[in-house]
DNA sequence: TTAAAGAATATTGTATACAAAAAAATATTG
DNA sequence: CAATATTTTTTTGTATACAATATTCTTTAA
């Protein structure tokens, strides 16, 4: 989630990776995720896949139980609106922080985005539609100039993003449906008042849009992480 | 931050035990926390150490530079601000999901806390009692049935007393001279508006009882930990 | 005496070996 | 054949050795 240094040290790199890839639904919640695969895969030792899987688990994306593994966070349906919740209050005080004192280059960043977004999901590539309309919502908290509050923000956006991989597999990936840019405008011009109650109907209908039926699970680490079998 | 099973792990009495020490201000902000020392005192690997301190920096009160090592968190006075604010939102949060819907189970445990809390006080044991201050906010957050709610408003709770132990050294231990069983009233009768505002008001007071001077800081791992050098 | 350069020391980063625990596979018995 | 025991295999937990880096101390020159 922190950004860093030049070269980027292993276990960064094995962070970022599967941080991406699980964002991307590209590794479903629950699939199991044992060091040894990981270390072959990335062809570093357990050592460090131990550390990023570490900090996976306190991003909330990562579930590590003690003895038995890690595997991508699942959610029970019980659960679903406390993580919703959560993220309403953190965007919510986030976009206040931003509306009305949005600078043109921050402006013009955000449409470029929704339209980047937009072009994805129109040609079919849900994956990375997804992934920038993450983009967009982390971008927001970056320039709000809260750390603790950003941080708070982006792993509830990550959080309940997993939800949606979890309970929205077929349909509107996420945010695709309710259009970004009306966001955009609100920060431009809106009162902080405005521009939270429209996150909050924003974060609503993609809660309200999810389906808590059965699901299939499963995935190949190494076809999924597109590196041959050894 | 999180509870667990019966036997604790080696992981996290060190986590706990560095936790606690921290936060009754016995480790002043600055301190270098070397990973030998640390596991000569705990009687530990370095592993187990530096799995203790790599999730004591996801919450916030050790900095972990890479190459350099850990330290107890310092604050810049020009970063205070944005932790009490991040606390007030989520602390704000959590009392509006309590307010007039406490049992009397609640209400008499908090009671009995403020009580101890008083109690180490008024016998001048300040470390003790800044103890029971943070755990009165820890339980509230517990009762308010949020998980990630409750995990942001503990994280910047531990943040902030981590900035009075660095800009209020001398005088009132955090909360001291307000009261915490005005608190309780008005989660017990008052209605959500009331007990955000309160608790705001509460929160802000810390806030600007703080000073920042000229600090000295510095101590013996080994002292503080009650532990003879080998 | 001070500043800079270099050597010595201490500390963190990574890999790996072995122990402990869990999971899977196989054998055994009703 | 099913259910349970037992063995085997896999996986995680911990300690430790060595490499890379940073820090400290000493030496040397202006």
């Amino acid at each position: 989630m922190e950004k860093s240094k030049g070269s980027k040290s292993q276990e960064e790199v094995v962070y970022e990776r599967l941080f991406d890839v699980i964002i991307e639904q590209k590794l479903q919640p629950g699939v199991r995720l044992t060091e040894i695969s990981l270390a072959e895969i990335f062809a570093v030792s357990r050592t460090v896949v131990r550390r990023a899987l570490l900090r996976l688990s306190y991003e909330g994306v990562v579930d590590i139980k003690p003895n038995i593994g890690a595997i991508v966070t699942t959610t029970e349906p019980k659960d679903v609106p406390q993580y919703f919740e959560a993220r309403r209050i953190a965007e919510g005080a986030l976009i206040r922080r931003v509306a009305g004192k949005l600078t043109t280059y921050q402006e013009e960043t955000m449409r470029a985005m929704v339209r980047e977004e937009n072009r994805y999901f129109l040609s079919g590539n849900r994956a990375r539609g997804l992934r920038k309309s993450i983009d967009f919502h982390f971008y927001l908290a970056d320039i709000a100039n809260n750390k603790p509050l950003a941080e708070m923000g982006k792993k509830m956006i990550a959080r309940t993003s997993l939800i949606v991989a979890q309970y929205n597999l077929s349909g509107s990936g996420g945010c695709a449906c309710v259009d970004h840019s009306a966001l955009v405008d609100v920060m431009v011009s809106g009162p902080a008042d405005r521009a939270e109650n429209m996150m909050h109907e924003h974060l609503q209908h993609i809660e309200d849009n999810l389906y808590f039926g059965k699901q299939s699970l499963e995935t190949d680490l190494y076809r999924i992480l597109e590196i041959d079998k050894p």
